[in-house]
DNA sequence: CTGAAAGCGCTAACAG
DNA sequence: CTGTTAGCGCTTTCAG
């Protein structure tokens, strides 16, 4: 069994309440008790038991993420910014996947909710009316990352996805590009696909390219593979020179595509990705991509949820770290 | 404030014993009160606290998970399969990264006893003495994941590392070549690093060709640069036809490497690598690999440590789950 | 400065 | 079948 505040107070031979004074305010006890008591501490290998404390103080230490799929290599820097900036504020993370079904997630809220979780970190998920409801109902403090709520009053952090997408295309373009495709995400996917096609659009309008916006194909799922997405847009525009992708796992799969198909990259065509994850520094050739700083985005979440949780003004609702187009080898100037 | 047992006892009209019943024995309740509590829940939306339950039962349906960095594309499968277990088994799962920090380890393993974790997964790392008496103190369901302890007498399921780095490069050899180098992790890594070095060996050795074995640069930290240990690799043994990778992610580094400088894979230099991570499929060319099942390692892992909380017997001490060569493109007959 | 006692929300005997 | 009561391990008044 367990050692238990008990067992420390018989050792020491004080009361219960001063061993938990000695833990909670220690200058408040004498300092033969003191000690006594860190003695008995010590040689029982006592430590408090944190149900029993959130019982009280209605604080487990222990927030909640939320994200799509884990295997998505986008959430690797994510999740570990938010792991560091978390053991430094005395949180613990409960990881839930829910493959973006609706069921799945409501339920790791519920799950989160009868868990007393200090706060939940909800990843990537538009907030339909339905989740706010539930959200609202639940009532935890919560941060919205790499997606956010126009509707809602909601906290989020996020890049903007519109302006990188631009930047993408615009960078493609600067570099002599005209004819150019992307591969993006369902545009029901109001964060990952919509934006980000919406600012492929707006960077060919402005340079009078927009005829070109029909050269693109929607993968309905992340997992989906990029190699037949690939292979769909070139059936559909074969001259393309340039293509924008909206991940670079997306884009990994276009490379892949493209040298198996003996079309050579940069040269017959260039390609830009989007994230910068971790292998874009190593694919042949090495991937040009807009960057998201992704670990930064973990660290602020949950510095964010944290101050929500503290009860401290927030001073902006909803963040935009900057984005940055990572210039390597697979765009070339034409 | 959030609705208690008492809540709903009043609501309800019944005492919250009644209430508690008909959360975990309703056959136990007659009827007419059964629908009354269940009325007065849903109305109230209660949910009970699970603080205060596990105090008593002394279960929290919270796994501890350690890993050294989630940022190593080799546990996103990992992981995605506990968690489909967890989920199924009624657990939750805490992530913790510990770069292989000791302090770091320790720090978490204490935190996991505070909160009183119902088992601990520890993943990767080598059960050194001071890890053991750590956990032996602290007497929590343990379970080792992608590493293995002969030493002492503790649960594991990975594969068997020396075994898969044999067959890789028996690959290699039944694939004509002679000259076979290799990336590996530093020997004093008794799981990833010296296995797969025997492994190495024994296949050099088997087919008389103990003399390359001199053709090896190891790397101290996982996520170092593949591509530098490519180069000296290459300095070391300029003439080599094949290069056995411990991981992919060091397979992909030495991808790149070769086509800065202009060596071309399969047809100069073949290379195989280890894990099967998803983007492997996807490399160019596609990277020829051993595949460890990582998803079902996963799901294999939570179900054994479920089986010691219950206190069910559990048949294997240390599973060995199998591995295979997943034959793609970078390797080449020769 | 310190001990006794109440209570966080819930479960589990124990009577009835 | 159901209410009362006693805790689970800890923090927090409240006296003294």
């Amino acid at each position: 069994m367990k050692p238990t505040i008990k067992d420390v107070a018989k050792l020491a031979n004080v009361s219960i309440s001063t061993v938990s004074r000695v833990m909670n305010a220690p200058e408040t006890v004498v300092e033969t008790k003191r000690t006594r008591v860190t003695e008995a501490i010590e040689t029982l290998g006592y430590r408090p038991n944190s149900l029993a404390r959130g019982l009280i103080s209605r604080k487990t230490g222990t927030l909640g993420v939320i994200i799509p799929d884990i295997r998505n290599s986008y959430y690797a820097d994510l999740i570990r910014g938010m792991e560091d900036a978390s053991k430094k504020l005395g949180y613990n993370l409960i990881i839930c996947n829910t493959d973006s079904d609706k069921n799945r997630l409501i339920s790791y809220l519920n799950n989160f909710y009868e868990k007393q979780i200090d706060g939940i970190l909800l990843t990537s998920e538009p907030v339909y009316p339905d989740y706010y409801n539930e959200l609202k109902r639940l009532k935890m403090p919560l941060v919205l990352v790499s997606t956010h709520s126009l509707e809602y009053e909601l906290p989020s952090v996020k890049i903007n996805d519109e302006q990188a997408a631009y930047d993408a295309v615009s960078y493609l373009i600067s570099s002599g590009h005209k004819e150019i495709g992307m591969i993006g995400f369902d545009l029901s996917d109001s964060i990952a696909g919509l934006t980000r096609y919406q600012g492929f659009v707006r960077a060919l309008r402005e340079y009078n390219l927009e005829a070109v916006k029909k050269n693109i194909v929607y993968i309905h799922d992340w997992a989906e593979n990029g190699e037949e997405a690939a292979q769909k847009l070139f059936q559909l525009a074969p001259e393309l020179t340039a293509v924008f992708a909206a991940s670079d796992e997306l884009a990994i799969g276009l490379l892949s595509y493209l040298h198996e198909n003996g079309i050579s990259v940069p040269e017959r065509v260039s390609v830009i990705g989007f994230d910068n994850i971790r292998l874009s520094r190593f694919t042949i050739p090495k991937l040009t991509t807009v960057a998201q700083p992704k670990y930064e985005m973990g660290v602020r979440s949950v510095e964010k949820l944290h101050r929500i949780i503290s009860g401290e003004k927030d001073p902006i609702l909803r963040e935009y770290l900057p984005h940055e187009v990572v210039v390597r080898d697979s765009v070339k100037r034409r």
